[in-house]
Parts: C-alpha cells; structure tokens; sequence
DNA sequence: TATCCATGAATACTATAGTCTGTAGATTTA
DNA sequence: TAAATCTACAGACTATAGTATTCATGGATA
C-alpha cells in the first residue's frame, strides 16, 4: 500500500460520504474531474495545496485526512497488497 | 499566511527541536538540502510523499505536522503578518 | 435501441516540485 | 586572519503534478 494508494482511498470514501460525484468534488476544490479519478486511484502525489483545497471542498481538515490515511498505510503494511509495479 | 509559508515554519521549528541541520535533514529524508531551505521559507509546496518523507525523518507523523500547520494558519489568519515578499 | 451520467484510461500538454551547482553572508572556532 | 558550518538565494535543469481532450464502458432511464 503506497500513501497515494492509501490517500486516494480515503478521498473516495470521504466523497461518497458526502455524495459527490469526482465532477462535482473537481468543481469545488478548483481541480479537474480526471485529476480528481487519478488521485483516487493512486496515481499522483498531490502537493501541500491540493491536500489543502480538497479538504476544504470536503468540510474536513487536511490533518484528518492524513491520519486516515496513515491508518489504512499501516493497517495493510508489511502484507503483499499488490502494490508493485506492472514488471519493474 | 500561506499554506506553504506555515508548513514550512513547522518543519524548521521541528527540525530545530531535533538539532538537525538543513542538510543533515535532506540526507535523513532523502531530499536535496537546497530543497529544504526551499520549504523552509515557504517557497514550495510539498507533495504527499514528500510530508510523508519529512515526517518519517523527523520522527513525528504526517498528520502532525498538517495539524500544526493548520493551527498556525488559522491562528495568524485574517490579519496582516507581514507575508508580502521584501518588495515585489 | 438511445441518451444521460459517472468513471477509467490514454495522450499530449503546461505548471511546478525537486535536483544540482555555485556564490555569498553570518557565526563559530582556531 | 583562516577554515568550517549553516543558511539564503539564483539559475538551469529533470521529474512529476495538474490540465485538457478524447474514447470506452457500465449503470440507469425512457
């Protein structure tokens, strides 16, 4: 599990409890709708900023979002979670 | 008060509780010490591995820092701290 | 069918994160 | 003085964050 894997998953879970769509999440937080799928699935890093706005869009604090994130990093660390890449 | 500008007095100050140099701080984390005083002075915007990298170095969690970095934020938040550059 | 909506995903692009090298000032130590 | 350490800062560079477009797929609805 890499913290973007980790990350983008909490981001999916905190949108859906909030019941927007990436679209909808794009448009409030100022960033584009396929950005938004990209994080959610793993694929970027978001910078101190992105952390920060998508937050604010989601009505929770950056620090909360961390710490979930860290939750899930280290609930399924040290396991074979198929995080390597495709051959190298 | 930026974002970049509050992380970036988080890190210092932690790092300065640890007795770390900028460059003893980019070897532990693997970053370039240039980079640090770059994040130091607010001039860049860390990605999510790069907190997660930083974190681990300094011993404390991601979500700390954010915590600490949201608290000085809102603490100086609508008032004038001087955040303008020297000139322009 | 057909249309709408949500998402994944590929491609190509622009903006910025992060590297590397070097110069300079301040501080400390000899 | 001199030499070492720490840091700010500039410039040029490479890697990646983030944009924009497009196509494909699957679920819902008429």
């Amino acid at each position: 599990m890499t913290n973007e894997k980790a990350f983008g998953e909490v981001l999916r879970d905190i949108r859906q409890e909030h019941s927007l769509s990436q679209e909808e999440l794009g448009f409030e937080s100022g960033y584009h709708r396929t950005y938004i799928s990209l994080l959610e699935r793993g694929r970027k890093s978001p910078s101190l900023n992105t952390i920060f706005q998508l937050a604010a869009a989601l009505g929770v604090s950056p620090s909360e979002i961390l710490r979930r994130t860290e939750a899930r990093v280290s609930r399924v660390s040290r396991r074979d979670t198929g995080e390597r890449r495709k051959t190298g």
